[in-house]
DNA sequence: ATAATATATGAGCATGTGTTCATGTGTTAT
DNA sequence: ATAACACATGAACACATGCTCATATATTAT
């Protein structure tokens, strides 16, 4: 994140004179270079797009109790082998849960230590409202 | 998050004995009852629905360096008034923006410290995948 | 070999989401 | 009063999402 003095230009597409803007144009540039990366804030997005399920999130606190099998989160969340494994499938690509296969079934597990972290910042956020 | 020890019958790991789950029941029972209520769930995820999309993130990046009027997150974002208040009005019934009202402009900012955090946590996610 | 078990996956469908467009509401200026 | 400005919002549309159903793959048992 750099801080320099940037003088950019700022396309006015909205058709008004820049006068009625509340901060200087300056400031406005300068918010839009401090972004992260646009890559990085698709990412963020998915990431927390996976999260944003209930069935995912049940899955996730399940998973933070003990590694689990397939058929096992199915009991637990009640739900169709089906169902789960396409989720499960959805978490794995975000690299959220990571498998282990053992014969024919494969257990599940949290692949990311900041999870429990997030999921407990969300909690503190829900309390706090 | 109450980690309870889950002492239970010595687990017979993927013990294939024709039975229906590889964990003993109780311990699945158990797994079931430490879940928060189904109510936090569902608001857990909501939370994270609303993080997850790449202009609302981009809006929470803006905000977190400075409050804003919707002229100045328009020109930020390079999106639409419409757009740009139909999102806002999102992250403000999920409670993760406030508005201030001045004359007939008005100002939004950050609802809640947490947020900072959860993006932290989340873009350390990011850089460990 | 066949059968049974455990999981994965494509198709289809109902529902949800994000944007645009048009319009409404409230405030300030003339 | 009228006009301009800043923002909010409902309708509509294209697209995404989460489930079910049927089926495929992989492993183990007989």
């Amino acid at each position: 994140m750099t801080q320099e003095a940037l003088r950019e230009d700022v396309t006015d597409e909205c058709g008004h004179d820049g006068a009625d803007s509340s901060a200087p144009r300056d400031t406005l540039v300068q918010i839009k270079e401090n972004f992260v990366d646009e890559s990085t804030t698709i990412d963020m997005a998915e990431m927390f797009k996976a999260l944003g399920d209930p069935t995912r999130v049940r899955i996730i606190y399940a998973l933070l109790q003990k590694e689990l099998c397939v058929h096992d989160v199915c009991i637990v969340l009640d739900m169709t082998q089906s169902a789960v494994s396409h989720q499960l499938r959805y978490l794995r690509n975000t690299r959220i849960v990571k498998r282990r296969k053992v014969g024919k079934t494969v257990f599940y597990s949290l692949d990311d230590r900041h999870v429990e972290e997030i999921f407990a910042q969300t909690l503190q956020h829900l309390k706090h409202g």
